[in-house]
DNA sequence: TTGCGTGCAAAGGTTTTGCATGGCA
DNA sequence: TGCCATGCAAAACCTTTGCACGCAA
């Protein structure tokens, strides 16, 4: 069923790497557009758009939005489904996106599962807030 | 400090009332216009973008966007600052939101603070998924 | 060769900006 | 009266669609 994917192209490549290599991160389609065109590798937002797609379907990327942007944000994520376990943390300082395994959440899921009735999306779910590293930072700040 | 919120306009009050009279869930600009339009008050869209980027800066709506829409939904929030205490449960299905005020919750961010070093931000943070009412239907759905 | 993949151009939406006019205080 | 508020039109974006051509299998 997986053979069904479609053709290895290099577009196809280029983007997945690109992807990949900023996995801890979010990018949009104009940064992946810019990326490639000054890589060498012009590929048209069409087709980029349309790989994302694709993408998400198969569970390979997440999609957001965050404020302040009108555009779409993509991030690469591990096909092993362990993302569907734990919550996912985004820092709205610098954009990290952090992967919360830990037994307190699957705790936190069962009981408004059976408490409140509600069954907890982990996959589309994302806790913002503040990281450790933008908190320090942010000390160092109050003299504005 | 508050007296700068600016004018009383007929336009801002229809704006806040729909709002208000919705404020169990989530409304678009392009709802919003439509509305008011067959309300007999005519708000030209530029303006409705106007109130609700001043309402989110006083912290009075609170806006997500859905998978599948490319429009922004807004979304009152009550000004008393509850918001901030507890987290939000949105449903997938049906679009209503959740308040959900609960021990477990606070227990789960001091924890995730104290232990991650990662502070959330209530106020921003929805937690997606299903509800007990979509939850049951669901199960009638199955003979698809 | 077949059919999906690609990319340009154009269309469709949403949101923002400029500017002249209107209305609250 | 002095400013902010309003609304139209246009611009700026982001995303999708149509279509001809390219390329993997």
């Amino acid at each position: 069923m997986n053979s069904g994917s479609g053709y290895k192209t290099k577009q196809r490549q280029a983007i997945l790497d690109y992807l990949i290599q900023n996995k801890e991160k979010h990018v949009t389609v104009s940064k992946i557009s810019d990326y490639l065109e000054s890589d060498g590798n012009h590929v048209g937002v069409t087709t980029i758009y349309r790989h994302l797609d694709k993408l998400l379907e198969q569970g390979l990327v997440r999609k957001y939005t965050v404020d302040g942007t009108t555009s779409a944000c993509f991030q690469y994520t591990d096909p092993d489904g362990c993302c569907s376990e734990h919550f996912h943390l985004k820092c709205e300082k610098c954009g990290k996106l952090y992967h919360l395994s830990c037994e307190h959440v699957s705790e936190l899921c069962s009981h408004i599962y059976s408490e409140h009735g509600f069954r907890i999306n982990l996959c589309r779910t994302v806790l913002y807030g503040v990281c450790e590293n933008c908190i320090s930072e942010e000390k160092g700040e109050i003299s504005e």
